[in-house]
DNA sequence: GTCATGCTTCGATGCTCAACGAAGGATCGT
DNA sequence: ACGATCCTTCGTTGAGCATCGAAGCATGAC
């Protein structure tokens, strides 16, 4: 095919798009980069497991395609995604993605704390994450308005007691407040400059901590009482 | 790479479902298949512009795969997308892939029908489906339930007077009603098994009618003042 | 039965692209 | 200035795969 057909021809062109992801070094980079972090190209290939040569040229290609953008930092080259739109692609996939069968007990485990509680891009997900926004929905201090959420007055103040400064997260050009599909759950999480936030602030309060796997997330015990506290957040 | 890095190995594997996207001739097809209608290999192939040899393999592939499914009636074989999962798949896609440019003024009409309405799957999409899953949120006929939305009794009883079956519509296995975000408008229009009813007596009604580009939709007059009258929609 | 139609399988061709080693910037430490 | 580190560019190799025509296999029409 030299042309794409007529047919076609208003639409978005998604085949360049879905090939940059369908290479299995790209999607594992990519993969990599999920929680929002910014990644050195030696980081990469290491993890995806081939040359900095050969990462270099899968880097400069999905930077093209604008999936991830670049800074450079003296000889360092720090790669991180566009954006949560790009992180939503990836989860969505995974959605309809056959999972990959687990063959050992540390990677079982590893499943299991990142079904409990991960970061999607910068933000909440995992069990944890769904039961976070549906306390927030059930508290009232999100309102569904369409595809995003709004916070009330009284929501606000709840928050700022919480340590999350609300007038200023509206302030960031960033989507406030969103839902995100998650592809364990398959039920909606906190998205946007809000969702963000809140899993900063969580992880500065020391309820949740990094696991080994960065993208994994523990609760710890004050977390668990401090989130059923505050939020009236039930965790299992 | 002979194998995934281990880092990776716990999660989905997305590669090969975008491997599947990433060519143009299926994702011409996959596109074609959007608009949730079954389509039969000729016609596939016609569409895709390529020979019935070769659409025949990659509709095989897309098959194996799980992104299309496949029911023979006599000598013709149906595809049809595997369900609305992937058609949000590509509309997730094509959210951040490039828009193609028009080149011809008869592209461009037809681009900016595409914008105003059309079927996403087999549920209303584009600017006039924005519109409807606003006015039903505001009458309160729809009501946000986290990822979902629930119909009140006043509002199955509004879908009654209007032809939408709303118990008949529950009892179907798929989800009920749901927010999809449309590609063009950015904004979610109504999902599920409701988003699908509520079309389907539309086009029913004469309300909306089906373009030459069969997933175009077209608001007759008699449809703009009823979406008013019945739904206080009004589009512009 | 016989021919036409719709689709798939087979085999051959040619192109794209992932991978690496080697060499070439760029930046940092000393 | 000098080597070390980080990354990229270049050139080559090899594998995968999209494509088509021809042949095969069903089904439907007559």
């Amino acid at each position: 095919m030299s042309a794409a057909p007529s047919h076609v021809a208003y639409e978005s062109d998604i085949a360049p798009i879905a090939a940059l992801i369908s290479d299995r070094t790209r999607a594992a980079m990519l993969t990599a980069l999920l929680d929002g972090r910014a990644l050195a190209a030696g980081e990469l290939a290491r993890l995806a497991g081939v040359s900095p040569a050969t990462a270099s040229s899968h880097l400069a290609r999905l930077l093209d395609g604008r999936l991830i953008t670049m800074e450079a930092q003296g000889r360092h080259r720090y790669y991180r995604l566009a954006g949560s739109e790009v992180a939503r692609v990836l989860e969505t996939i995974a959605l309809i993605s056959p999972p990959i069968q687990v063959r050992s007990l540390r990677q079982s485990r590893q499943a299991a704390m990142l079904r409990t509680a991960r970061t999607c891009y910068d933000h909440l997900a995992g069990r944890a994450g769904v039961a976070l926004l549906d306390a927030l929905l059930d508290k009232g201090v999100l309102i569904p308005a369409g595809e995003t959420y709004e916070v009330p007055a009284d929501g606000e103040e709840l928050l700022a007691g919480f340590g999350v400064d609300v007038p200023a997260v509206r302030r960031s050009r960033r989507k406030f407040a969103g839902p995100c599909l998650d592809w364990t759950e398959r039920r909606p999480h906190l998205n946007g400059a809000l969702g963000a936030a809140l899993t900063a602030r969580l992880i500065d309060l020391g309820w949740l901590v990094r696991g080994r796997e960065r993208r994994a997330l523990v609760i710890t015990d004050t977390g668990r009482a401090g989130l059923a506290d505050v939020f009236g957040c039930l965790l299992d």
